[in-house]
DNA sequence: TCAGCATACTTGACAATGTCAAGTATGTCG
DNA sequence: CGACATACTTGACATTGTCAAGTATGCTGA
């Protein structure tokens, strides 16, 4: 009934399982047994499609690494369980959250307000991690870094090379959880560091 | 003259400009000054190309962190400047190298080979900061861990919402400095603890 | 009650694209 | 000289994104 869920649901579906420049804007509306042009009363353009997928996987990544830091426990494992937890389990969502060609001109405001929670939650868990306020400049770069591990990783192990790189008989699994200690511990190790100089 | 390097520099030229998305075989045909199927001749398919430009992009990145390791100086640190220098120098390149979905069925032979030696590059540069041997196990952890900074550095930056979110007055190379700065401390201390334990 | 209007679609058309099929010209080699 | 490979070209086809113009349905204010 709901025709824009729908067509929505089909999309991120085709982007999971064969990536986004596989969806089609005809595609995705015979899926959904409307014509050809339903979607485009909902989204406007294909990049709409995308853009409001794009909204939708920031909300999800914002929401989870709020409540993953609410929790309590290591602030720094939590966001890379979270982040790992979503790319792979939302893997429709977080296929087209990156890709800002698709998604058309600088995104939609929506899309951009989504993405900033997430970028809010972040710096959050800089703080935490480092145990005290950091000015702009020490916050960007903490905060570029705890992003490059997380989204390095996600990246590379779900479209990227690296999953044909583990040593046989290392399941996946494996390998994540002891790429989170060593993450972990590092980040933690060089924030210690730094209270004591 | 030679129709296969300018249809391969027309798709590289429009990579770098407007993502892969944006080539087109009869584009990059029309811009070569041959028929839409010459390109077919020399490449076989769409992903033809990207296989080609990704395996020339893999080369081009062994080949410099080869390089930079065997000039010697901080190992880390070479190889994270290598990585940022190619991601932004050659973006035509770097946006399709990691895109397997438009590289065609687990890619071609030549383009794996060379990915292969950047990774060759890549342990290399782990053992040598690591300042030992690691197993298999270890080895594939560090090697994720290093790979996901400098890839998902350069992923943000180059094409994700980083680049948004710096400080105003914060150039992007001043960025890059205080980045890799860090990032190569992080992992020396870490490898420096771990020899005392 | 009914005209006006917004919402949620549909049908029809068009240029552009990837790719298959079949041609042609230019070597090269036994 | 003839067989064959290389390097193309021309022609066709289904599919795509999108513009334009229609239609049906529900609300809303006079």
């Amino acid at each position: 009934m709901d025709v824009r869920r729908q067509v929505l649901d089909a999309a991120i579906g085709i982007c999971a399982s064969a990536g986004p420049d596989a969806v089609s804007m005809r595609d995705v509306a015979r899926r959904s047994g409307v014509s050809h042009q339903a979607p485009y009363h909902h989204f406007g353009d294909r990049a709409g499609i995308f853009a409001a997928i794009s909204e939708e996987g920031f909300g999800k990544l914002a929401d989870a690494m709020d409540l993953a830091l609410q929790r309590g426990g290591s602030p720094a494992r939590s966001c890379l369980e979270v982040y790992l937890h979503i790319a792979r389990d939302h893997l429709g969502h977080f296929r087209v959250m990156f890709r800002s060609d698709i998604c058309g001109t600088s995104t939609h405001e929506h899309t951009q307000a989504e993405a900033g929670r997430a970028y809010a939650a972040l710096e959050k868990m800089v703080e935490l991690t480092l145990g005290r306020r950091a000015d702009d400049r020490e916050m960007t770069t903490w905060a570029s870094m705890m992003w490059s591990l997380a989204h390095g990783f996600s990246a590379l192990l779900i479209d990227g090379p690296l999953a044909a790189k583990l040593p046989s008989g290392l399941l996946v699994e494996q390998h994540i959880a002891e790429f989170v200690t060593l993450a972990t511990e590092m980040v933690e190790n060089q924030a210690k560091l730094l209270l004591l100089v």
